[in-house]
DNA sequence: GACCAGGTCCTTG
DNA sequence: CAAGGACATGGT
């Protein structure tokens, strides 16, 4: 087998002392089709800003998909605008409304699918790469799909975690029991530890790093 | 004014 | 397959 720190005991041990450290912590809660848009709005962006465009795209009444689908681009990308990559983020609403719209016929259609199929189609779709995908999964549907982001990485990299082949969403998946619950949290620790500790510019001391290595 | 933010896609070597 | 660039606004 393998030594007495593996990647995996690793991220064992990552997991257990940010849920020690932070407890449990809030996120944000909305309809599934919200969170999706939001998904696609947050992309290398604060969450602050994706906020905003969410609620200019509801005074507008485009916070749908149905009503995105329907909708001149012009119109999203003025709503969209503070969220920056205005354009590019509003072909990537617009495919994924029309995927949405296309296979399933609605939101509802997807509640029942399979968490393979879903991510496979999400995946398809322009514009939607693996952390969207699984934060999509994650935060609208509720299924056990890790979510890997810049901290994430930068976080595992800090705290020495040889990253796999396949990437180190097994690892995480590996060591979390099957409960969405527990991957919402566990995702939520890693970005609250990243904005207060561990961001591009200043990576302080990784508490993480000692108790862990 | 430079640098960064919860990415993804396309082009090059 | 790795590395680099494009997409764009808002805050430090």
């Amino acid at each position: 087998m393998s030594g007495s720190s593996s990647a995996r005991d690793r991220v064992q041990a990552l997991v257990a002392v940010l849920g020690e450290h932070f407890g449990p912590l809030p996120w944000w809660r909305a309809p599934p089709e919200e969170v999706m848009i939001g998904a696609i709005l947050v992309q290398q962006t604060r969450w602050e800003n994706a906020e905003r465009a969410l609620e200019e795209l509801r005074g507008a009444g485009l916070l749908s998909l149905e009503a995105i689908d329907r909708a001149p681009a012009e119109a999203i990308e003025e709503a969209v605008h503070c969220a920056g990559f205005f354009r590019v983020k509003t072909r990537r609403l617009k495919a994924l409304a029309r995927f949405v719209l296309g296979t399933f016929g609605s939101i509802e259609g997807m509640v029942n699918a399979p968490t393979d199929e879903l991510r496979r189609g999400l995946l398809g779709v322009p514009g939607i790469g693996e952390e969207t995908a699984d934060a999509i999964l994650c935060y609208a549907f509720d299924r056990c799909s890790f979510v890997i982001d810049a901290y994430t990485r930068r976080l595992c990299a800090c705290a020495r975690v040889e990253e796999p082949a396949e990437g180190y969403r097994g690892l995480f998946e590996a060591v979390l029991s099957r409960e969405n619950a527990g991957y919402r949290q566990t995702h939520a620790h890693i970005v609250e530890y990243g904005k207060r500790y561990c961001s591009r510019r200043r990576c302080e001391e990784c508490s993480i790093r000692s108790s862990d290595a």
